[in-house]
DNA sequence: GATTTCACGTA
DNA sequence: CGTACGTGAAATCC
């Protein structure tokens, strides 16, 4: 923050234009293209920090070909700070000026019940709120843009000082977070790599061929369908679709189960060939329904690229979501996402992150020796006595909070030889389980549900034990993000870019010629960002990185 | 028509 | 009674 000027984008009511603003007024007003110019010369020559209300606003300029290294989005500073993804404006200013939520007043409904809308008057009400008229689509005003600007400027102020006091990391949790917001549009923008002819001959393997109309959908449907039914004489007309159908014909067949779930029916795969045939035809219905024509249509574009929506910390801890099934693709079409000519793809898996995240968080210093090297889990099984899958087991229980199965005498020893990142977990359960809110490493704000009956409070405290650790892992993973995209600016002629983030891993498109000094770089940007990250704790990151031409290959 | 349940893909 | 997400189909609730 210090150091660096802050300039505001706003968008201009009824027009396509941008206004640039600084402390002192307007700088430029025009099309995204000359205001991304206009940044792009200011960000060459000096340190500038570009802040904005709403990240369209920030897609916008980043279409328009700018790389904004730097920036303030008041909506992540604001998520940061409260939990939760709403972050409209007047949310983001009545929490900024300290003004309780509930009171604020109510939008516009647009009816006669509303009152006089307020023209050319300040923006903020005399009790200190927001005028309700900012969160219509063409409001503020043309004529009150250099005021929603300076307001703008007053939230940055606002949010660094709340966020200065909450933790040490929360300032650069908002700024990573912020880089995360443009590196998610810039993801919007270049989707993923698809072979097109190798992604439709793996949904035909799956799904068949593409259907001509809905006629002929529903007869290769049957078909699929038959291939099971057919094993069970009598019961033909079976709605594969039905659980409570599919459980009855299991049952006429002997299988006894309470639930048609395919972990629950793994048991009984042999004992009548319709079980085989069903989870076989489970598979392929999913990539069918899920993963078919109708997606390959939607989501990947004539230029061969997957795009889907992101969001930078939708998830309950603060993780990452995407849509058009970026984050759940089956491993059967993973070979359809493929290297342009010309380029490869690097990909970078973080190893054991979460338990490498307790130790820092936990400040355990027992634990980070455990993270010196290469297999945490070989060194924790060693300091317990116990077999390495015990260990492993044992390490994950202790972090989702499960307190039964093969690993319960281990944990017990865990409590034993790491009982500062044991009580760490315990901590933050039991604050989950109190009804109390969580915060991460990073300073984010984790609301929890208030709990009606005992098992409902147990379910919260295995959530904020685990959200501890998964938000703080999110943190790390977002701030080595930004470090690579940096990075890969660069070098070479700065084409490299992420296309895919998958809450541990990176997949990274660069031309071929850059391969092995992209792999040196992100191992390099790893070192750095977790030592700025955890502030220099003596835990160790490390990264499993292969250059690849298709996602399928080389995975651990 | 909107919401919940079941199921299952990923980390 | 192990965490989180997105998605689709059917059942269920207005």
């Amino acid at each position: 923050m210090r150091g660096s000027l802050l300039v505001a984008v706003v968008r201009v009511p009824g027009s396509p234009s941008l206004a640039l603003y600084r402390d002192r007024g307007l700088v430029a007003e025009g099309r995204p293209e000359e205001i991304a110019s206009t940044v792009a010369k200011l960000q060459d020559t000096s340190a500038i920090r570009v802040c904005w209300w709403n990240r369209s606003v920030a897609t916008e300029l980043v279409r328009a070909g700018l790389r904004i290294s730097r920036c303030w989005d008041v909506q992540e500073a604001h998520r940061l700070l409260c939990g939760g993804w709403s972050a409209a404006p007047d949310e983001v200013w009545a929490n900024a000026v300290a003004l309780p939520m509930s009171e604020r007043p109510a939008p516009l409904a647009g009816d006669l019940f509303d009152e006089p809308a307020q023209v050319g008057g300040p923006l903020v009400r005399p009790d200190g709120y927001l005028d309700p008229r900012v969160l219509g689509d063409e409001r503020p005003s043309a004529d009150d843009l250099a005021e929603w600007a300076e307001l703008l400027f007053q939230v940055v102020a606002r949010q660094a000082e709340q966020l200065q006091a909450r933790s040490p990391t929360a300032v650069s949790t908002a700024l990573s977070e912020s880089g995360t917001s443009v590196l998610i549009t810039e993801l919007e923008r270049d989707g993923v790599p698809i072979e097109r002819a190798r992604l439709t001959e793996l949904i035909t393997q799956a799904a068949g061929v593409p259907p001509e109309s809905e006629r002929h959908a529903a007869q290769l449907r049957a078909d699929r369908d038959d291939v099971v039914r057919r094993l069970v004489p009598g019961r033909e007309r079976t709605d594969l679709r039905n659980p409570a159908q599919v459980l009855e014909l299991l049952h006429a067949v002997g299988v006894k189960v309470e639930d048609t779930r395919a972990w629950r029916l793994e048991a009984h795969r042999h004992t009548h060939p319709v079980v085989e045939a069903l989870l076989g035809w489970r598979k392929a219905e999913r990539i069918a329904t899920t993963y078919g024509w109708g997606w390959l249509q939607a989501h990947v574009g004539p230029d061969d690229r997957l795009r889907g929506p992101w969001t930078t910390c939708d998830g309950g801890a603060g993780r990452m979501t995407a849509g058009a099934g970026l984050h759940s693709l089956p491993a059967p079409l993973r070979p359809g996402v493929a290297a342009p000519a010309g380029t490869v793809l690097v990909r970078a898996d973080l190893g054991q992150v979460e338990p490498r995240v307790l130790a820092v968080v936990s400040r355990d210093e027992e634990f980070a020796r455990a993270t010196h090297e290469d297999d945490l889990y070989a060194v924790v099984a060693a300091q317990l006595g116990v077999e390495r899958s015990i260990a492993k087991i044992a390490v994950l229980s202790a972090m989702y909070g499960q307190t039964t199965g093969p690993a319960a005498a281990a944990l017990e020893r865990m409590k034993r030889t790491y009982p500062t990142a044991m009580a760490y977990l315990d901590a933050a359960a039991a604050q989950g389980q109190r009804g109390e809110a969580v915060q991460t490493y990073g300073g984010r704000h984790i609301p929890v549900t208030q709990s009606a009956t005992a098992e409902q409070a147990r379910a919260v405290g295995r959530f904020t034990r685990n959200a501890v650790v998964q938000g703080a892992a999110a943190e790390l993973f977002k701030a080595w993000a930004l470090t690579v995209r940096h990075a890969l600016w660069q070098q070479g002629d700065g084409t490299g870019r992420i296309v895919l983030m998958l809450h541990d891993e990176l997949l990274i498109e660069v031309p071929q010629n850059q391969a092995d000094d992209t792999v040196t770089l992100v191992h390099h940007t790893l070192t750095d960002a977790a030592r700025r990250w955890s502030g220099g704790a003596p835990v160790r990151f490390v990264a499993d990185v292969a250059i690849i031409h298709r996602w399928s290959e080389a995975k651990g």
